[in-house]
DNA sequence: CATTACTTTCAGGGATTACTGAAAACTCCG
DNA sequence: CGGAGTTTTCAGTAATCCCTGAAAGTAATG
């Protein structure tokens, strides 16, 4: 009984795939494949073209949709004589990587920094609360640290940050160069 | 009637808030806390501390030491004379970092890639069918790409990691400069 | 090899989360 | 304002995931 939907099987699996990623993301199942299929798609797609073809219910489609929208990851048009809203995704995949990212840190690692920062103010009344304190201030500080970073990577439009990316291995001879020329050896593990 | 356990307010908070960020990221609410746990305790604690502290069954903690154990995020300690299993977590919060990073590329960034090098392979029978391969392709690359940048940060020893990060601004102004110098402007948004 | 001190497994129940259909709410148009 | 076309809400149910206690497993010790 099936309603046999056009789906290619390539796609299919592409989109059966991301259900599966976007649950082990926090991201349900059904999000993850009106994404996928989206994303994937030649013309944007209304709401019921993403029920028909996933076989959701299109209220479920619809809370899907919302949510995306939440997420700044997908674009509504309209087509001029049609009611419709129809979705589309960024045309450059970078662009979706990058609002991921901001949306994830606004809602998840903003609230975990300021959490970190109220703890680091209390005055410690013990040895333990203050090894506690420590390693939540270790903890901030790395993830400051790789914000601060991320902010100016973000910055770049698309063709800088990938020309960045490419830079990895140079970046990483020029400091061992570095490291070699001021004596210091690459230090093998740990630290402190 | 809740045995009271011995933890500080700030510590309790800490604990609890990487409860919830755990299940936002596919790990659950009881392993982030266990994990939180043992990453601010000075000494290294065993099953049942962990179980008593956080008020959870004793074989609930044995499950999620394992997970963790499978994550590599705790190292297995015994003492003298002590039967009993302890755990910690690593020194440097990079180390942590760095693993959890390996392992969520081991178990869902390969398997993505692999299934869209797959994808990639077989013949399009359609316009459609061609589109998506392309934005499969787009999708590929771009992982792809952050994955060999990650691997060779990943190689850096800690503090020289932290340099890069730490040349975020300076990468991004040297950049720049070249647009400037080669007369590309820094591109306002899209592209394409 | 029996006992003790621990750890792990797992079936069942509990809690949470996801999905659906029916109804309500828009919104555009005549 | 009435009604057609569309989206949203929401209560109830289905599915999934989580946690527990009881029992079985493992390993050191006398």
């Amino acid at each position: 009984m099936p309603t046999n939907n056009r789906l290619p099987p390539v796609s299919r699996q592409f989109v059966s795939h991301f259900g599966e990623m976007g649950s082990r993301w926090g991201i349900n199942r059904t999000v993850g494949q009106i994404y996928a299929l989206i994303f994937i798609s030649q013309r944007t797609l209304n709401a019921d073209e993403n029920a028909q073809a996933l076989e959701f219910s299109r209220s479920n489609v619809s809370m899907g949709l919302k949510e995306l929208q939440a997420w700044r990851l997908v674009r509504l048009t309209h087509r001029p004589g049609d009611r419709r809203e129809y979705f589309d995704a960024p045309a450059d995949v970078w662009d979706i990587f990058r609002v991921l990212a901001e949306e994830r840190r606004r809602r998840e690692v903003e609230p975990t920094l300021s959490m970190l920062r109220m703890a680091l103010l209390e005055t410690p009344s013990s040895d333990a609360e203050r090894h506690a304190q420590e390693r939540m201030r270790q903890m901030h500080d790395l993830i400051d640290r790789l914000m601060t970073w991320f902010d100016d990577v973000q910055k770049l439009a698309p063709e800088t940050a990938l020309q960045l990316m490419g830079m990895g291995t140079t970046v990483t001879r020029v400091l061992q160069f570095k490291d070699r020329v001021t004596g210091r050896t690459p230090a093998p593990a740990k630290e402190r």
